[in-house]
DNA sequence: GCCAACGTTGGC
DNA sequence: GCCAACGTTGGC
């Protein structure tokens, strides 16, 4: 099965890249929408993910994260006093899944959104068509395109 | 801080 | 099953 490739939002504010690199690893928790869910669902170890610095200064992808592990359920969805507390999930019927990424690179410049949104070879990508979707795939092109960029320092 | 785009909820 | 009202996301 071919490599996908994956386009995920954190507020760097809660979890950045930076974060990503010190512990190696995290699970991706917190996702309580339908469509993202079913992407991570989708996902395989090995597929390759974009991480994305949404709500910041500036927009953009910050670098590469790798799946390590499967969707599995969210534990976050049980606990009471979690944020992303659902009352309508059990553990025998769980609502919310999870995937574990593991850091793979910090690009030396983050890959604004302004400038993929000027980028003609990027104008189909989920994030300038439907910007609110926190977990969504990505084209083999338009990830050739963000890593070579992102691998090229700025100015 | 504003607000457009999008999703969800709930009355009917 | 429709859709108005409401809440959230996230760029600007």
């Amino acid at each position: 099965m071919a490599r996908r490739y994956w386009l995920m939002k954190s507020e760097p504010e809660v979890y950045s890249i930076d974060d990503l690199e010190r512990d190696g690893h995290t699970h991706w928790d917190g996702v309580r929408n339908p469509i993202a869910r079913k992407n991570m669902e989708s996902m395989e170890v090995g597929d390759g993910v974009l991480f994305y610095h949404s709500n910041a200064k500036p927009p953009g992808v910050a670098g590469l994260a790798r799946v390590v592990k499967e969707a599995y359920p969210d534990p976050t969805q049980f606990d009471k006093k979690s944020h992303y507390h659902d009352s309508r999930a059990t553990p025998e019927k769980p609502r919310w899944f999870m995937v574990d990424v593991e850091f793979d690179e910090r690009f030396p410049d983050v890959v604004g959104l302004p400038e993929i949104k000027d980028t003609p070879q990027l104008a189909d990508m989920v994030l300038v068509r439907n910007s609110r979707l926190s977990v969504q795939p990505v084209q083999k092109a338009e990830w050739d395109w963000i890593v070579k960029r992102g691998r090229t320092r700025n100015g």
